[in-house]
DNA sequence: TCTGGGGTCCTAGGACCC
DNA sequence: TCTGGGGTCCTAGGACCC
């Protein structure tokens, strides 16, 4: 049987979020910032038409936001992450199969369907929009490439208002002529420039490339690529996600860091988010990286250090792991560094009944497993850090910026939206 | 003054071995 | 006049994605 393949992808995702609970922001210009209020994340289409592009940093703009009255958002990452999970529950209406590609895109195995594809992808479109209130683009194609390919057209064609069928299309070849090589799933922007150096401006000559050039030029992935545009499909739908490899939890800093009790307390309140995150999935981790830098914009004296900690058997406690990582923190502070960011990676991740047991050690793991439960239950239940360790610190100077901050409309009893 | 966060995969090159 | 070759494993860095 021929595959078909949906993208379904939520547009403006944070700005639409925003604007499912704020309703007067309809019709306005609308940015999601970054952590810390850095950059932009998200655009409303009044701020895109004004031609201020994705990730810019804020300050540079701030001419702009004046002028057009532009709102901004801090990253509310758990009202996204919530109503993403909305979005994905609808869609599961539609397909037995599908893939979540990420916080804001599914991919839906639409193969035996059998009504009109574009009449599917319409209702799938009204559906979401109506039991959610985010809009979404629907894109249809019989690869994962060409399904991004309709996506990404079917939001900039005025007669598509948001679906568009390829299969079988008359039109393939003049939409892939109409696809700019460097907005092809998997070309980003280094490839794109040797593309263009080479002639190849569109997704139809890029079709149409030599393979042996691409695969010289481009890799494996560059020709995979190049197939995908050709109706080969090369990547599946991928319905069940492999365990992942690795949690990274990292940001910048507010203000500059440049006393050690400061750098520790960052690191400590990352080693216990990561620590939560770990457990959430029932893993547990062998190695855990803590790595310290000052700003990476700085012209000299650019400082990055990280020190490396293999576990003597993988862990999920956050006991464990801060004292580690309080110990790597004293060997990678140096004195004199205006530190700007910090962050912990675990990696050897493996699935937490079964853990190899360690040589030494091991034997208060009933307790130390009951401690982390209470602990996360706690502070699910209170949405956030109600408990935290006195590692991380009270006032937490250092903490990054979100001075624009929606609520959490959907997670958190006390900040309910009202109706009046 | 101010510049995000979290992932995956591939490749090139060095070390090492026979 | 002369330089081996090929395989594996590891790591750092690049490229890409959202």
């Amino acid at each position: 049987m021929k595959k078909i393949f949906a993208l379904v992808d939520c547009n403006n995702f944070y700005v639409s979020c925003e604007r499912v609970f704020d309703p007067s922001l309809e019709g306005e210009p609308v940015i999601v910032m970054s952590n810390n209020d850095g950059c932009v994340v998200s655009r409303s289409n009044e701020v895109k038409a004004l031609g201020i592009k994705m990730g810019v940093a804020v300050f540079e703009i701030a001419g702009q936001i004046e002028k057009h009255n532009i709102e901004t958002f801090s990253s509310n990452y758990t009202l996204y992450a919530d109503m993403s999970s909305r979005v994905m529950r609808t869609l599961w209406q539609f397909t037995p199969n599908m893939e979540i590609y990420s916080i804001d895109e599914a991919f839906l195995d639409l193969g035996g369907i059998d009504v009109p594809l574009g009449e599917y992808g319409r209702k799938i479109q009204e559906t979401v929009t109506k039991w959610t209130g985010i809009p979404v683009t629907v894109g249809i194609g019989s690869t994962k490439t060409l399904a991004k390919v309709a996506n990404y057209l079917a939001k900039r064609s005025a007669r598509a208002k948001g679906v568009l069928d390829l299969t079988g299309s008359v039109h393939l070849e003049t939409a892939l002529e109409k696809t700019p090589v460097e907005k092809v799933w998997g070309i980003g922007i280094s490839s794109a420039v040797k593309l263009k150096r080479a002639g190849i401006e569109n997704a139809l000559s890029l079709s149409k490339a030599d393979s042996n050039w691409i695969r010289q030029k481009f890799g494996v992935n560059g020709l995979r690529t190049v197939y995908e545009l050709k109706g080969d499909c090369c990547y599946e739908l991928d319905d069940n996600p492999p365990v992942r490899k690795s949690i990274v939890v990292s940001r910048m800093f507010g203000r500059d860091v440049e006393v050690i009790e400061e750098l520790k307390q960052a690191v400590a309140s990352h080693v216990s988010r990561a620590g939560e995150k770990l457990r959430q999935e029932k893993l547990a981790a062998e190695v855990m990286t803590v790595y310290v830098m000052s700003s990476r914009f700085l012209k000299k004296n650019r400082y990055l250090n990280y020190y490396i900690i293999t576990f003597t058997a993988a862990t999920d406690d956050t006991r464990q792991m801060l004292g580690a990582a309080m110990e790597a923190v004293e060997k990678l502070y140096k004195e004199g560094v205006k530190f700007k960011r910090a962050g912990v990676v675990l990696n050897g991740l493996v699935p937490k009944d079964k853990i190899q047991l360690g040589l030494f050690g091991g034997c208060d793991k009933g307790k130390s497993e009951s401690l982390m439960k209470v602990i996360d239950k706690i502070n699910s239940r209170f949405g956030g850090r109600g408990l935290r360790w006195a590692a991380e610190g009270f006032e937490q100077p250092w903490q990054a910026k979100q001075n624009r901050l929606s609520k959490k409309y959907t997670t958190q009893w006390d900040e309910l939206p009202q109706v009046r």
